[in-house]
RNA sequence: GCGAGAGUGGCGGAAUUGGCAGACGCACUAGACUUAGGAUCUAGCGGGUAACCGUGGGGGUUCGAAUCCCCCCUCUCGCACCA
């Protein structure tokens, strides 16, 4: 043992140590009850960063934790390995996407050992892995025999930097969540997952995730969007036979209807002008419409515009016959692209009718006013009592809402029906580095599935990086010409990959089992461990891997692969790392290098600032010379053992005896320490203030003089306190911890004892502190025994001599006391 | 605009049930040790000479409010014509 802290060599010792002994091995036979603990698993973008940094630490206090406490804990490693950036690398570098990634790869998986992170590190996997991606293109064939995987035609998100397409869920703000480039509209053929068949058990479950962040929940389910509603045929006046069917949550308004309006994408949208004298309007305005949405990002300060067809319908309710126009306000993707235009009761329909004069025509009264017509500066969107409705007049919104869908099924009109806001999740990516998506196209037999006995569909390594030409596979001739699985006949492949996502949607349940070679999962192991009983990572993937992952999870138990409905029974959102009022990042250069804390404070040190500077789910404000100050706390505590090891070496055990009268205080602050620390542990992961915690308990101790530790009860105390510290440290640092535990005598690694318990006995006081206010205001303390009786407290109060000064000459209304809290003596006015 | 969250010293943050506001740490100040200090130790550290005033602002409930209620302001995040 040495003077000085040294965390590099003890920090390497003991990564040394559990990388001998295993230590963090997780095996399925074990009778300890289950615990697995994932963070969401990394790009291999080049180095670890202080994100990582934080995420990791965060998880592996956890999981060495939930070991003290006697969990089996799974705690995985592994590597989100395709996608853009190694191949832009390749070609910008002439290097291979495959050779980039390893190498990344094995750096930072260096870097993570370095951090003393207690992965096992036999299950780690990597998804450009053909062992891995060959199960995840059986789950494309899968899906794709029932249905759930689905070609079509169909406008996408164009991304011109990333040269691919992109789902709904990464196009943020009309950009590309990767590299900010304005998304572009594009019609392409594109594979879809049939996300939607589950829109409705993904929101019902919403509710099962107790464990989940609000905020996250609250923003799926605004994601997947449900409305309840009812769709209605409005029948053309001139073809009768032919109508125009519009979705709407008011049918309670339906009497309002004064026109109709279709998306500029509507099918009928110019088939209705045509041979008009309005089909020269209508031909102008689609051009227009479709110039503004590609040059304009913010669609929302767009001016409502129209055009009329020429044509009308019949409102199935009036009667009466009302027009129909296009309008750049009408979703095609949404509902049934049209919708039924009342301006009284809808704020849109409202100023659209304002600009083309088309009637206002209130149909639900409001409780509080009269509305009228051609007084109204707004629509009134909230519910009231039809009016003006025919036999309706007089329901509530919501009996009416009951009662015209019923008529609508009744007559034929239409029915109830519900639409949501989620899409389809567009997979195809027009890139290299991904996992091919096993499809062979023939001429006779069309779209014919690889054989599952020929998959691995293998990601062809020898390709000239050149970065023209689009997709890269396309130009590989070895690759494309195949013989159709069917027929024999000659076909192609194709020469999508998959979006990474698909990867990130399963990876934690093949940790379960990642040894397995006959299938992707080994349902014995992955029933064990699945659910994840706690998932760590950014905010980021609120609603893309978290929404995939779920889905992902109901695929796979409805094809018999798992049995969980929800694969992360908890989740733990943590917030970003900040420097400067900015998030760290390169551009920005503001970033700040963990390999750089490594070197020069250590890896305990990276970890403790990271978890002491803010509770996990807030932001971080990174600060270099906070680290220095975590630094200071685990040197004074180094110092502190060296200096008195001989003496805490020989002192006596005392846990189990109990103290002399002076050192009862001490013995009370250990174990608060621990049930502080134990409660942030358990209930809320705040590691910040158990961590002040400990720092305070500490402060006490070192502050003990010589004459004091002399004394072998103190001496004996101390040791005991000192040595609580050291486990309690060992979550958060446990290089230094396991050293210090090493150093004080102890021949049991620390990473085998259990967490220490706190005794309640011990946390009893004989006197306490009572505080006393006078009108509400401190005046006064007084020492009081516990068990005090309410009259001798208000006594002592009384005569405390501070609180005297503000009480004398006046008269005392009344006296409030809280047991073994404080006493309010209140005077009268 | 809608939805969610948050506003506490110079800074990061404590205060778990309405009960001592500012734990713990950083920065800062003074002192000690020292050839030296970006090391270490000791003391101080919300504002104000004080009475007092202080948790974004204003009101309210209460013996008592950072905490509960109402109104307003600011910031962050998410969604953004979803019929």
């Amino acid at each position: 043992m040495q003077d000085r802290y040294n965390p590099q060599e003890i920090e390497s010792k003991w990564q040394e140590i559990w990388e001998n002994k295993q230590s963090f091995r997780a095996t399925e036979d074990d009778p300890r009850p289950k615990y697995y603990l994932l963070e969401m698993f990394p790009y291999p973008s080049g180095q670890i960063h202080m994100g990582h940094v934080r995420n990791y630490s965060i998880g592996d206090v956890i999981a060495r934790y939930k070991r003290m406490r006697g969990f089996n804990v799974l705690h995985p490693m592994g590597w989100d390995a395709f996608g853009l950036p190694a191949e832009n690398a390749a070609i910008e570098r002439g290097d291979h996407p495959a050779k980039w990634t390893l190498e990344n790869i094995s750096y930072m998986r260096q870097q993570l050992k370095k951090m003393g992170f207690s992965y096992d590190w036999g299950r780690e996997l990597a998804t450009c892995d053909e062992n891995y991606y060959r199960w995840e293109q059986l789950f494309f064939i899968e899906m794709f025999k029932r249905g759930l995987a689905y070609k079509k035609l169909s406008t996408v998100n164009w991304c011109d930097s990333c040269d691919t397409v992109l789902a709904n869920e990464q196009v943020i703000e009309e950009l590309c969540w990767r590299c900010d480039q304005e998304v572009r509209e594009k019609k392409l053929e594109q594979w879809f997952f049939r996300i939607t068949d589950y829109a409705d058990e993904l929101l019902r479950d919403c509710d099962k995730l107790t464990g989940w962040p609000e905020k996250v929940l609250t923003m799926q389910r605004n994601w997947i969007g449900k409305s309840l509603g009812a769709t209605i045929r409005f029948p053309l006046v001139e073809e009768p036979e032919e109508a125009i069917t519009v979705f709407t949550t008011r049918q309670d308004t339906v009497f309002g209807a004064t026109f109709l309006s279709i998306a500029p994408e509507h099918p009928l949208a110019l088939e209705l002008s045509r041979g008009t004298d309005q089909e020269k309007e209508v031909r102008q305005f689609l051009n227009q419409v479709r110039k503004v949405k590609h040059s304009h990002k913010e669609t929302h300060d767009f001016e409502k515009e129209g055009a009329f067809t020429g044509a009308y319908c019949l409102n199935p309710f009036t009667e009466e016959p009302i027009p129909i126009y296009i309008a750049n306000f009408v979703l095609s993707e949404y509902g049934t692209g049209a919708v039924m235009g009342v301006p009284a009761h809808d704020q849109r329909d409202f100023e659209f009718a304002q600009i083309y004069g088309l009637p206002i025509q209130i149909v639900i009264e409001a409780p509080d006013r009269l509305l009228e017509a051609h007084k109204i500066m707004e629509a009134y969107i909230d519910e009231g009592t039809m009016i003006s409705s025919g036999t309706f007049t007089g329901l509530s919104s919501e009996e009416g809402k009951k009662e015209i869908a019923e008529h609508l099924e009744e007559q034929g009109w239409g029915k109830k029906d519900i639409r949501y806001r989620l899409r389809d999740w567009g997979i195809s990516r027009q890139r290299y580095w991904g996992a091919p998506i096993p499809i062979i196209y023939c001429e006779k037999c069309e779209m014919v599935p690889v054989p599952e006995d020929q998959l691995p569909v293998v990601l062809p390594k020898h390709i000239a990086f050149t970065g023209e030409g689009g997709s890269l596979l396309t130009q590989l001739e070895e690759f494309v010409q195949v013989t159709c699985p069917q027929c024999g006949g000659p076909a192609t492949r194709e020469t999508d990959t998959m979006d990474t996502f698909v990867e990130s949607s399963w990876y934690f349940a093949r940790y379960a089992s990642p040894d397995e070679n006959r299938a992707p999962l080994d349902k014995k192991r992955v029933d064990y461990w699945l659910p994840v009983d706690q998932y760590i990572g950014g905010v980021e993937h609120a609603v893309l891997h978290l929404l995939y992952a779920r889905f992902f999870t109901k695929v796979l138990r409805d094809m018999g692969w798992l049995s969980v409905d929800e694969p992360f029974v908890n989740l733990l959102t943590q917030g970003m790392v900040i420097k400067d009022g900015a998030k760290m990042s390169k551009s920005k250069g503001n970033v700040v290098d963990p390999q750089f804390l490594i070197d020069r404070f250590g890896a305990d040190t990276a970890r403790l600032f990271a978890l002491f500077a803010a509770p996990p789910e807030k932001d971080l404000e990174w600060n270099d010379q906070g680290v220095q100050g975590s630094h200071r706390f685990l040197s004074r505590l180094w110092r502190f053992v060296y200096q008195n090891r001989d003496r805490l070496m020989q002192a006596p055990s005392v846990a189990t005896q109990e103290p002399s009268a002076e050192l009862k205080d001490m013995r009370r602050q250990i174990h608060r320490t621990i049930k502080k620390v134990t409660e942030d542990m358990e209930v809320r992961f705040h590691f910040n203030t158990g961590i002040a915690a400990i720092m305070e308990l500490f402060n006490v101790l070192s502050a003990l003089d010589e004459k004091a530790m002399a004394k072998e009860e103190v001496a004996g105390w101390t040791k005991y306190g000192v040595e609580r510290i050291v486990i309690l440290l060992y979550p958060f640092v446990p290089h230094v911890a396991s050293q210090l535990w090493e150093d004080l005598g102890h021949k049991e690694a620390l990473d085998k004892l259990s967490w220490p318990e706190y005794d309640v006995g011990a946390l009893e006081e004989e006197t306490t502190i009572i505080v006393v206010q006078v009108n509400g205001k401190l005046r006064g303390r007084i020492s009081v025994a516990v068990d005090a009786i309410e009259e001798f407290i208000e006594k002592e109060a009384l005569a405390e001599p501070k609180v005297r000064s503000f009480i004398e000459g006046k008269k005392i209304d009344r006296v409030v006391q809280v047991p073994r809290r404080l006493v309010n003596i209140v005077l009268s006015r």
